[in-house]
DNA sequence: ATAAGTAATATGTACATACTTAATAATGTC
DNA sequence: GACATTATTAAGTATGTACATATTACTTAT
């Protein structure tokens, strides 16, 4: 079979894979135990278990302990998405970075802010708009809610020298976040902010992060006309 | 420390994301070998091992051999997207899913499409343009390219029946994509298959998929509005 | 000094073994 | 029958050992 003695658990992934695939194993279908893979392949358990662990993470198969290893009849396109800050993102691409804010306040969170933090009631926050450049030109309009009450060194910060953005992910990492994505029509403030026509589609990354159970930030970013969201492979 | 004897890799790599967090370990500082992390924590280094890697696919570390394991200075939001198949999107909802071909042609790809497909030169695929129902109501609008070379048995399949996404999901699994997602407002043809205002923000979805090096299809599946795309935690 | 070759090293992989845990199946009780 | 209890099972975890591999650091030859 393979030229080597023992075989790799990247091997096994492929050959259990490759089963899964010309329907040796189809939808739904209940796998071996890994021990009896094992033995078949002549590996250990522990090769096998670390071939299923990345099927799993892949979404091509479910495992349960007592139940087995199924194939899974749903099948999912999963993919990982890298967000990285916007000054990397610009920069990596060999372009200028620039940053501007815009306007910082203290306002009362809407209810949508207040449902996407997953609290039941809306009390005060700090709310900050900015513009990520690329090359001197508008490249992100972001729209911000921080909430003071979990990060209240965010008040000493001037955010007119560094973003918010960078500020937070150097000093207040988060433990859980939500992303989404979604268009929009850039509505006649956005419009004016990125330098396009009013009415334009725009891709909105909307990210919320908490400590625990406490928010962090709400931000939505507009992105210009002609972003692209990549896969990393 | 804890409370049960030996500590599992999960506490372990806990213990690590917290020295990373409260900056023990800074951004782009070197960690301890895991042989020495593990006898600080006694554990095995397995045990580390395992604790490593998961952080180092969350993209907190980065890890090379004999170069150690360092604190990433540029910390990345890393996300797991999954795209179910439109059918079971809809039904997961509760909603009645609903599929209609509307135009089925062959043609030479363009540029754009041999570019995205990793091919050097343009050749003769099919093309399928179908809509995707929710409730009776556009949800999904696709523009597919089909490699006939590397799917001949399409042919023989009625897609006014079934969706060549469903098909192509069960019969031809890929083993590489590419995903990207961008907004568009939408042309006169793509509004009317939708039902939707000429110009509407729509967020597209586009998948190109291969066996191997061969291509399989390229899709642009472009989303009724207010569709989101959320990440799976 | 520069290039090529060599040693050292930290992570990565493979394995055997033992034990843990969650889920299911079997059993007994009301 | 419905329900709670117990046993069984297959994946999950932890460990120690041995070896593989990719880099870095060092040495030697030109």
């Amino acid at each position: 079979m393979t030229r080597d003695a023992r075989l790799s658990w990247k091997e096994v992934r492929d050959q259990i894979r490759a089963g899964i695939l010309n329907r040796t194993y189809a939808p739904g279908d209940k796998l071996p135990r890994d021990a009896d893979i094992a033995e078949t392949l002549g590996c250990a358990r522990s090769t096998v278990q670390r071939a299923m662990r990345d099927l799993s993470d892949a979404g091509l198969v479910e495992r349960k302990r007592k139940g087995g290893t199924h194939v899974r009849t749903d099948p999912v396109t999963r993919a990982t998405l890298d967000i990285p800050i916007t000054r990397r993102e610009v920069e990596k691409r060999g372009g200028v970075y620039g940053y501007q804010l815009i306007d910082q306040s203290f306002d009362v969170i809407p209810h949508e802010v207040a449902r996407k933090f997953e609290q039941t009631e809306t009390t005060e926050m700090m709310r900050v708009q900015a513009l990520h450049l690329a090359d001197h030109k508008p490249h992100i309009f972001e729209d911000r809610w921080i909430c003071t009450d979990t990060v209240p060194e965010i008040l000493n910060v001037d955010l007119s020298r560094e973003s918010a953005n960078e500020w937070l992910v150097h000093n207040k990492p988060y433990t859980r976040f939500d992303l989404r994505f979604y268009a929009i029509s850039a509505d006649a403030e956005t419009a004016e902010f990125l330098k396009i026509e009013h009415g334009s589609a725009l891709l909105v990354i909307e990210r919320t992060t908490w400590i625990g159970t406490a928010p962090i930030t709400l931000v939505k970013a507009y992105t210009a006309p002609g972003y692209e969201l990549l896969t990393s492979n």
